[in-house]
RNA sequence: GCGCCCAUAGCUCAGCUGGAUAGAGCGUUAGCCUCCGGAGCUAAAGGUCGCAGGUUCGAAUCCUGCUGGGCGCACCA
């Protein structure tokens, strides 16, 4: 807060007087921190830029704007340093205490309204470790959305009526013969997405080595597209079981969902009729009555240039059949989402144990269901292998004429999770030789090959939990503490690398607890805590009320080790800010593995509750306490908790 | 063939819209528990920022061309 303030006046100001020396506007001023404490707390590189368009010495011209510069509150002075820096320091006293009062406050729910979608797993089989960097790099983006003011809805779409539910539903009806009471009492099972994990996969060598029972897979979906008869009821059976284990499993993880929408009524709903009557009226689409495509309706994008070059650049969204393809559901959908679509759900609650809704096409809607949908931003979290076809969609708004819309269509995309060859191995995975040379190697589903997020976390858990109790501290709450840390642990590992960064998983690169790593930030967190839990237990003052920090006399005190803390923490909003809009959450994990380690550092140099002076004492007090604050509000934007002990 | 992404220390990765001496973690080596928690700290070693040009006061960062790897480019979803 502090901070921005200070940047955004410096920046004014700056401007201003750049106008004003030599007639000359700036559209932008950098303004950052040096690479060393001693250069200052905040530099531009202003005069180095203009000394080229003025033709004046760098230096000369730092000179100038500095010499009596007006400053904004807590700074408390400028100074020319290097080919021409302007370099400021601030006040440390007074900025702490200001910062101090205000570290990590969200922004008021004003802003405006979002819809992300992640998670979105086929309700077939059970979530991998794929699944779970989406759901972790959507759900912290809806945490860092809402703590900067956006209102967000946050959905997780179900696809129940596509090929991969199908697959598992002629599994059941053909090879297996069951009945839909059998399959019902399946579902009952514990752990029926992982029984559906080996169905599917059963089923996919099947038609490998039987190419003519795909005829089944087409029957099944045209039955389940209708919505009528016993097939239609076991793949709304079995979708529905493995979407409530997905909601288990995700909860595990912190993460929940306002609204799941589901595939089946949009189908039954006819979204798409509409959106084609939309698309065919703004002659978006067009009907070919000749070549390669004779006999279906096309999205022309031939002429765009984000699509320049390709071979192929029209996309069919009717097919000659008569039949829709997912592009088109997506079209239509997403017109939906933007409240551009004149019609809607119904919705109804859905089990679990927060407030979950889902949609329905025949029940009135239940009341109490919040107003969804209509949103002016949507951000869809989905792989980079959608990329096109994301691309499709938004150019789809677009030429509708919903350019705003288009441009606020926006698509979250990541890199996926393969497997070392070593963990591809000990998974049971053959490995050719021309596969154990290379960095990675995917997983597959159909095959069944993958790690599975539930075993995942287990092993997680497990390994947490015996670290807790070899501890010593917290053992009689080691499972509670030792799922935090594991959830910790996971949600660090999915967020700490770029989102374009394919992620080898390796079982002992997930399982650290030292170093880069989630437990690292949380134990750091922990300690700060346990400073506070034992000065009050022992009666000692840490002086770090609003009133104790009002009277305080910091500004002499503060060295760069105490500094340094305040100023990273300072720094973090700034960061968040940019991890949202550059959609790079790494940023934030980068930070607090930053601080967390400078506190560690400054923890291990000076002790706060045994440090006799009362000032001394004060001072490093509020540099802990403005810490645990960051770290705490921090890591919760992260989904990660912090115990009081572990 | 076209498009997108990746290439930085032995390994895994940071490096903010071009800025001051390229940084972490793991691993290696050497230290640190009479002192608030050792999931820790201190220090050392380790770099042709894939290659070649270009842009400029300044390039790991921007442009062009290569090389190597990955992913897309369906009347699949």
């Amino acid at each position: 807060m502090i901070l921005e303030q200070i940047t955004d006046h410096l920046t004014e100001t700056l401007k201003n007087r750049v106008l004003a020396l030599f007639g000359h506007p700036v559209e932008r001023v950098i303004l950052q921190t040096p690479p060393k404490l001693n250069m200052g707390d905040l530099a531009t590189p202003l005069a180095l830029e203009l000394a080229k368009v003025l033709k004046r010495k760098p230096r000369e011209i730092a000179e100038s704007l500095a010499n009596g510069l007006e400053l904004p509150m807590f700074v408390a002075s400028v100074s020319v340093e290097g080919a021409g820096y302007l370099n400021f320091r601030f006040d440390r006293g007074g900025f702490t205490a200001a910062h101090m009062r205000t570290v990590m406050q969200p922004q008021a729910a004003a802003g405006q309204r979002v819809i992300v979608e992640h998670t979105n797993i086929n309700p077939n089989k059970a979530a991998h470790i794929g699944h779970l960097r989406n759901a972790v790099l959507g759900d912290t983006y809806v945490r860092c959305m809402k703590w900067l003011g956006y209102r967000v809805e946050t959905q997780n779409y179900i696809d129940d009526t596509g090929v991969q539910v199908a697959d598992v539903v002629v599994a059941f009806q053909h090879l297996d013969e069951k009945s839909i009471d059998e399959v019902r009492a399946l579902t009952q099972q514990p752990k029926f997405d992982y029984y559906c994990w080996d169905v599917y996969s059963r089923m996919a060598s099947y038609y490998n080595e039987h190419p003519d029972s795909k005829e089944w897979r087409r029957e099944t979906l045209h039955r389940m597209e209708s919505g009528e008869g016993e097939t239609a009821e076991l793949a709304a059976i079995i979708a529905r079981a493995i979407v409530r284990r997905h909601i288990e499993t995700m909860l595990r993880l912190g993460i929940t969902y306002d609204l799941l929408p589901k595939e089946s009524d949009i189908i039954a709903l006819h979204f798409w009729d509409r959106a084609f009557e939309l698309l065919k009226q703004s002659g978006a689409v067009i009907y070919e009555h000749e070549g390669k495509h004779k006999g279906c309706w096309v999205m022309k994008l031939e002429g765009s240039e984000e699509f320049a070059g390709m071979d192929e650049p029209d996309k069919i969204l009717v097919r000659s059949n008569g039949t829709v393809t997912y592009t088109g559901k997506d079209i239509a959908y997403q017109l939906w989402k933007f409240g551009l679509l004149d019609r809607t759900f119904g919705y109804r609650k859905f089990p679990a144990p927060y407030t979950l809704w889902e949609t329905t096409h025949d029940d009135p809607s239940q009341s109490g269901a919040p107003k969804f949908g209509g949103a002016e931003i949507v951000v869809n979290v989905i792989d980079v292998r959608q990329a096109y076809l994301q691309k499709v969609v938004k150019q789809g708004l677009h030429q509708l004429g919903h350019r705003k819309e288009a441009e606020n269509s926006i698509h979250f995309s990541y890199e996926m999770v393969a497997l070392t060859p070593e963990t591809a191995s000990a998974l049971g995975m053959e490995i050719t030789e021309e596969d154990a040379a290379k960095a990675y190697v995917e997983m597959s589903g159909r095959k069944g090959l993958g790690v599975k997020a539930d075993d995942l976390m287990d092993a997680l858990e497990k390994k947490a939990i015996e670290r807790v109790v070899e501890g010593g501290r917290g053992a009689e709450d080691a499972e509670e503490i030792g799922r935090q840390i594991a959830i910790g642990a996971l949600r660090y590992f999915m967020l700490k690398y770029g989102r374009n960064k394919v992620i080898a998983f390796d079982f002992n690169e997930a399982l650290a607890f030292e170093g880069d790593s989630g437990p690292y930030l949380v134990n750091s967190t922990v300690r700060a805590k346990s400073i506070f839990r034992k000065m009050a237990e022992e009666g000692i003052d840490a002086m770090i009320s609003d009133d104790a920090v009002d009277r305080l006399t910091l500004s002499e005190g503060i060295n760069d080790d105490m500094w340094e803390l305040v100023r990273m923490s300072a720094g973090l909003p700034a960061s968040i800010r940019r991890a949202v809009d550059g959609l790079e959450l790494s940023i934030i994990t980068h930070d607090l593995l930053e601080l967390a380690q400078k506190f560690n550092s400054f923890y291990h140099k000076y002790p706060i509750k045994n440090e006799k002076d009362d000032a001394e004492r004060q001072r490093r007090a509020v540099c802990a306490e403005v810490f645990r604050r960051t770290m705490v509000a921090g890591l919760e934007l992260l989904g990660i908790a912090v115990p009081e002990r572990m």
